[in-house]
DNA sequence: TATAGTTGTAACCTGTTTAATTACAACTAT
DNA sequence: ATAGTTGTAATTAAACAGGTTACAACTATA
């Protein structure tokens, strides 16, 4: 089981949007080209990171824009908008109630997957859209 | 995204095992039918805990063990005997390595991805089948 | 030794998801 | 009015999850 790259193309999107917004207006076509992908599936995702209230699209004239400051986007928002699963795990549904552990195995474990899952969210939460960007830069010198 | 129901279904087979050793041989269609699944996905299952050294299973005779005391077995153990892929996160393929952002992107998204994927695999080490059988255990009172 | 119960595995099926693609109606600055 | 763009539907192919049937190989024990 792996993540979709949903994840990784928004990011890069919204990298893109914020180091290119000076340059030309950035579109499905220009993004698509830069991703290596279709227009189509750029144009899913940033409609799902514009559900979520992170970037704005200019309907008809074409455009993407960030809808917030890149200190206030954190990598789980994006992975919140693209990822739509409220649970990590997947629970096997119907464990026979006649036995003493499927009677308690869900109440035992939730607690401890919601730990986990958590965990990785916490880790998500800090790192910041700017966190990013400022890499990306200095990584051009 | 959602992780298979793997996890969930070994750690019921682990808990199995653990809980009912003194009064009945575990075999494939004993647990399946506790877990209410067929028992060719159980012994699948049992062959990758087998597989990681978590448990011991009896050719011909049939039942299985544990290989290990169970305060040595973590979530962690068990998620990457039935979890095989390395990284939680897939990254796109080429982007365009004239851009700027498409230069650097994966290098810059990697140690964050990996920083992630740490935080929920250290929650899920702290985790022991041991803890999990006790509570069982009490949750039966 | 023959047998009964069990494991390991192959083959197949169905449903879901990802990713890509074509097509087109609706929108809007110029 | 137009050209460029977005939003979305429909289709396709590949991968994966979960279930199922079938059967060869194994082994304690009667």
């Amino acid at each position: 089981m792996q993540f979709s790259s949903r994840l990784t193309i928004a990011v890069h999107i919204l990298l893109c949007i914020e180091t290119l917004k000076d340059d030309l207006k950035v579109t499905s076509n220009v993004l698509a080209g830069i991703i290596n992908t279709n227009p189509v599936i750029v144009r899913n995702i940033l409609g799902l990171l514009s559900s979520a209230g992170i970037v704005e699209i200019k309907a008809g004239v074409g455009g993407a824009y960030l809808a917030k400051s890149p200190n206030e986007i954190t990598l789980l928002d994006i992975f919140k908008a693209v990822e739509k699963e409220e649970s990590l795990f997947h629970f096997h549904e119907n464990p026979n109630p006649q036995c003493p552990v499927g009677r308690v195995v869900h109440s035992v474990m939730d607690g401890k997957l919601e730990k986990v899952q958590s965990a990785m969210e916490n880790e998500m939460a800090k790192i910041t859209l700017n966190q990013l960007v400022e890499e990306t830069k200095e990584k051009n010198f």
